[in-house]
Formats: C-alpha cells, sequence, structure tokens
DNA sequence: CTGGGGATGGGGCCC
DNA sequence: CGGGCCCCATCCCCA
C-alpha cells in the first residue's frame, strides 16, 4: 500500500493491487476508517451492553441495577479507573459499585453517553448529569455540561460574539465516550461519531431558545442536586466557576480581570460592515433576545430548595434556601438570587468607562467612584488627605486619581504628558453619553448600553483637572 | 521574598 | 424583594 499524500492527521492510501495508473482511483482516508471504526466498534459494545452480554460489572444506583463491561467504564471514568485498578490480587469475576448520590435517570444518560457518544442533556438534568460527571470524573462530560451551561447563559448576541458562538457550537460536538479521556480535545477530528444535539448550532442564543422551550412540561423532573459531602461533587462549586469563557465579556471568571494580567481593558471592536437599519433591528432583537434569555436561565435553573437550616429559640425551624450548585444556604431568596450570580458567571453590571462588568451594582458603582471618579480623597502618591479643591484629579486613560499640589509639583508637570487642564467644571468624557451629550439620569454614567462603544482607552494620555466633583454626585 | 495597600467579590442584614 | 451598606476574604501589584 503506498501512501500517496498526507493530509495532516489523516493520510491517504491507495488499496492494495492498484497503481497510480489505474483509474478509477480508490482513496482510503485512514481517518474515515479510523472514525467508522470506533463508531462500529462502539456500537458493538452498546449491543453488548444492551444484551448483558461479557458484562462483568454491575452499578446499582438507588436500587436500579445497570450491567456494563468494566474495561468500558475504566476508559471513560477516573472513578472507575480508580474502583477497578485496585488490589494486588485483582478482581474479583463481577465487580459491584452502588451509588446514591444521583438519580438513574442521571447514570443513564452517562452510560449512554459512555457506550453512543451522545450526551442527552437538557436544561433540566444538566445540572445533575453535571454533579454525576464531577463524581465520576468524567472531565469531558464536566466540559460539555459546562458549555452547555454557558450556551444557555450566553445571553450576550453580540455580533463580536458570533465566532466564539460558532467555536463553542464546534467545542459542543459530543463525542464518543469511550477513550474520551485521552481524546476530547481532539473533538474536530475524524473521531467524532455523533452530530452535535439540534441546539448546537452556529447561532446556538437562537437555537437554545428554541430548546429551552421544548421541554417546558418537565419542570418538576429537575430534582435538586444531590451532593454528597464526601464526593468528588463537590468541586462542581469551582468546576461550575470555570464554565466562563474568560474572554467573554459578559461572563468574565470572577477575578478573571486581575488574572488576565496588566493588560488594559477589553475593548470591543465596532462592527462598520453593516448597514445601520440592520444593526438596529439586531440590537432591538438582541436585547429581547437577552431579556428573554435572562428569564429562561432562572427559570431553567433547578428548583430553589428550602431546608431546615436550625430551630430558633422558639423551636421553630428556621427555613433557609439552598443554593442548587453548593452546599451553601441563605435566609432570604433574594439573596440565594443574588448569590448565584456566582455560579451562573451572570455579569449585568457593566462599567462605561472600561467595560468591565460586576454580579452587582454596589460593586459597579464603587468601582466606578474609586477608578473612574478619584472619589478618594487621599493623594495616590504621598497617601495624605486631600480635598476636593486641593486634590489635583490626574487621568490615566480611564482612571482617575488625586493627588496633592506638592506631589503634582514634585512629579513635574512636564514630566506628565498632559492633554490639558480641565476647568473644575468639566465632565470627563467618560461621563457622557455615547454621543457626547450628558446624560439626565445619573446611572446612565456607569451603565453602558449593549450597543454603545466603549469610551477609548487613552492609555497614555495623562490629564491632570481640577474638578469640582459637586456636580458628579452619582445619586 | 514579603508585607502593605488597593481592588474586587461575596455574605449578612437593614431599609 | 430590590437596593444599599458594612464587613471580611482573597487576589494582585508594588515597594
Amino acid at each position: 500500500m503506498d501512501m500517496v499524500a498526507d493530509l495532516g492527521a489523516s493520510r491517504l492510501y491507495r488499496a492494495p493491487g492498484e497503481s497510480s495508473h489505474q483509474q478509477p482511483q480508490r482513496w482510503f482516508n485512514t481517518a474515515d476508517i479510523t472514525a467508522s471504526h470506533q463508531s462500529n466498534l462502539l456500537k458493538q459494545l452498546n449491543e453488548q451492553r444492551r444484551q448483558e452480554l461479557f458484562c462483568d460489572c454491575s452499578v446499582l444506583v438507588e436500587g436500579q441495577l445497570f450491567r456494563a463491561h468494566r474495561n468500558v467504564l475504566f476508559a471513560s471514568s477516573g472513578y472507575f479507573r480508580m474502583l477497578l485498578s485496585r488490589g494486588p490480587d485483582g478482581l474479583p469475576e463481577t465487580v459491584n459499585a452502588t451509588f446514591d448520590v444521583f438519580s438513574p435517570e442521571t447514570f443513564t444518560v452517562i452510560l449512554d453517553f459512555i457506550y453512543s457518544g451522545q450526551l442527552d442533556l437538557s436544561s433540566h438534568n444538566v445540572i445533575e448529569v453535571m454533579s454525576a460527571a464531577s463524581y465520576l470524573q468524567m472531565n469531558s462530560v464536566i466540559t460539555y455540561c459546562k458549555n452547555f451551561i454557558k450556551s444557555s447563559l450566553d445571553i450576550s448576541v453580540k455580533d463580536e460574539d458570533s465566532d466564539r458562538c460558532h467555536s463553542l457550537s464546534e467545542t459542543c460536538s459530543f463525542t464518543s465516550g469511550v477513550g474520551e479521556e485521552s481524546t476530547e480535545h481532539q473533538q474536530q477530528g475524524p473521531r467524532s461519531v455523533s452530530p452535535p444535539p439540534a441546539l448546537w448550532t452556529r447561532d446556538n442564543s437562537r437555537s437554545q431558545s428554541s430548546f429551552m422551550g421544548k421541554e417546558p412540561e418537565q419542570e418538576g423532573s429537575a430534582s435538586a442536586l444531590k451532593t454528597n459531602p464526601s464526593s468528588p461533587a463537590n468541586e462542581l462549586s469551582a468546576e461550575t466557576d470555570d464554565l466562563h469563557d474568560p474572554q467573554d465579556p459578559l461572563y468574565t471568571l470572577p477575578g478573571s480581570e486581575r488574572r488576565r494580567g496588566k493588560g488594559g481593558p477589553k475593548r470591543r471592536v465596532p462592527n462598520n460592515t453593516r448597514s445601520g437599519q440592520h444593526e438596529d433591528l439586531d440590537i432591538q432583537e438582541a436585547r429581547t433576545l437577552k431579556a428573554e434569555k435572562a428569564e429562561e436561565l432562572y427559570a431553567t435553573l433547578p428548583p430553589i430548595v428550602g431546608v431546615i437550616g436550625h430551630f430558633n429559640k422558639d423551636s421553630n425551624p428556621v427555613m433557609r434556601f439552598k443554593c442548587p450548585f453548593c452546599t451553601h444556604t441563605v435566609k432570604r431568596k433574594a439573596d440565594l438570587k443574588r448569590h448565584l450570580r456566582c455560579h451562573t458567571g451572570e455579569r449585568p453590571y457593566p462599567c462605561q468607562a472600561c467595560n468591565k462588568r460586576f454580579t452587582r451594582l454596589e460593586h459597579l458603582r464603587s468601582h466606578f467612584e474609586t477608578i473612574h471618579q478619584a472619589r478618594k480623597l487621599v493623594c495616590r502618591k504621598c497617601k495624605c488627605q486631600v480635598t476636593e479643591e486641593t486634590g489635583h484629579v490626574v487621568c490615566e486613560g480611564t482612571r482617575r486619581y488625586r493627588m496633592c499640589a506638592a506631589c503634582i509639583q514634585e512629579v513635574g508637570c512636564d514630566d506628565i504628558p498632559m492633554d490639558g487642564l480641565q476647568t473644575a467644571n468639566d465632565e470627563p468624557a467618560l461621563l457622557l453619553g455615547v454621543d457626547g451629550e450628558e446624560e439626565g439620569d445619573t446611572k446612565r454614567n456607569w451603565m453602558v448600553n449593549e450597543d454603545d462603544d466603549l469610551a477609548e482607552d487613552s492609555g497614555a494620555d495623562l490629564i491632570i483637572q481640577q474638578v469640582d466633583d459637586s456636580d458628579e454626585d452619582l445619586q
């Protein structure tokens, strides 16, 4: 057999006995062969499982028995790897495992994935499947679940996200479970044995919407996340925190801004390629979708579970609300809703000046006041107390801070590239609306519209100005 | 390497 | 129930 072409990972081989002069030629793409072989092998194994042929492993989940092959489980799950590789004397003829930390339905989804590569995720089971996958140490399933949740949460439908949506849909190709741990990053390769579910399309926001609306009647089926205090499922919280694309401005990782290093705030690239009318329509549509998706997000979360926290002095039970993602409980439902943002990554409060997003308005306000408004009456250099009159406001890009007159003089205006000295009543540009008109609602100062352009981060610019903050009062 | 300070995030709870 | 305040923990930067 001659190798006639090298196409990267896949190679083309000519069939035996065929010379290059013979026509027509039959080409064998080894990648196709491999995919086909793996697919057939998996089908065979699945069939054997269904007929309970050669099954040497019994898994009991809440009383329901599942039969499987230990080598398949071994190859698919870190948990089973540990379970099945212990003991110097080898394993008995049959291995039994018992689980009470997830439901039989959930394990069915997991097992079907292992044997078919099809992960039957829905908005109602994704949390429990992810929890079970975490317990069973099936990283690829966790990744799929994360992507699924992220997609559910991805309420940003900006054009700039299209490419990411595309890549997301690609990374959510649901591939074979066998050997997944070693090949889960090769999902775009020829190994993919099944197409992604219908919802994973390029425009995943829309498809997700339609998907979400597909199973409203199963609301009650989404049981609360079952956690085992000693189980790896407790890693779920950390795992869930990880699900956010650090590049996604709407769902940045908690603290990811800082982890990203000293690079400036991410700038949005204006899309000039489309007509204004089309853009307006899209923006309206995007806003509608965004609102709908936020509703869907909370509608599809696992039900909030009321648990008895403790007994008060009258021996009456005190109800608390349990987070479906972690073990945290709170007194008030509203507090739980706030807490959930640390799991969902939702950051609904963007800063007008730097586009950094926050989970809470108060955090945004605090950020805006300290970073962009120089509200702290302290000299940044010598830390001495200054007043609004004596503290000169130094602008560095979108950052503003105060320096006392002495420090200003010490630094020397010659050393500071100054764009000019603004008058006391000048509003900094970043506090204006995008079209330059001052907003009547001062809240708009730190809120940014989705279609607003970012304030330019003139990183090198340094402007010293005296500011009368009296009319910058935010509330 | 280390300690201090700033920025940020999250929880409790009051209004 | 949302907004807001206070407090604390953590991370990061810088001297």
